[in-house]
DNA sequence: TGACAATGGGCAGATATCTTCCTATTCTTT
DNA sequence: AAAGAATAGGAAGATATCTGCCCATTGTCA
């Protein structure tokens, strides 16, 4: 793929989106990676998911973009729990604003979305 | 395989005891599951690893005999240095004993051991 | 319009440990 | 000698993150 069109989603970055907010929903304040990929496969976007690298990318590269924030868990409670540590993520302002027009970009030409674009 | 024949060493185990002797003797005062699969690999007894849950279920086998000991890392360390926690082991004097005689067990009958039992 | 360059996807593997399930073997007991 | 019990091995996968390599695509610039 090239030069990113400004202000473009691409589609695993929506759905990284999109099931991010339906774990906060589901009352999660933090997402990490692992958990993201569970929710992508089970709401059956399993197609833009065939690789973990892949996400771990999108992940860093939306980081990079300023869409997410990123913080270390604690290595204590990962030991604790004996498993290995997460890095959870949570969407910024920028993220979410991204998000709608992402969801515009995709579902109407540019043209048409004078009015829609909301928050 | 059945249940162990009293003061028997099995092949992957006397492996394990020896690539941690190599790995102390090149300075490494203790070892850990991985460090030992790649020793192993190398000096090309690979067909005694084939897959890593035998070498942990090895590991924990050795522990609970007494023949190793381990402790973990300190998870800030690891945390530090960017990877997972490892589990370190160290040889105890029953272990160096059972490398001995699991060296004898192997190499010679029974009968012909009276007098090679050192240490 | 054509070529370049950047980027993202997929595959593979590194790092590290552990569990579960199935199968094969053999040790021991009757 | 036959049968039963326990154990070890192998395959696979869970847990979690990241890197490198190659290739395809396409936006952009000349």
């Amino acid at each position: 793929m090239p030069r990113r069109k400004a202000g473009t989603l691409l589609p695993i970055e929506l759905s990284i989106l999109n099931a991010a907010i339906e774990l906060r929903v589901r009352g999660a304040r933090l997402f990490h990676g692992f958990m993201i990929a569970k929710e992508i496969k089970e709401r059956e976007d399993a197609k833009l998911l065939t690789s973990h690298g892949t996400l771990y990318k999108a992940l860093d590269r939306m980081r990079k973009l300023g869409l997410l924030e990123s913080e270390w868990e604690d290595p204590l409670l990962a030991a604790q729990e004996g498993r290995p540590r997460r890095r959870f993520y949570y969407i910024t302002a920028a993220g979410e604003a991204a998000l709608v027009q992402g969801y515009m970009a995709q579902a109407v030409p540019a043209t048409q979305q004078r009015g829609l674009a909301a928050q």
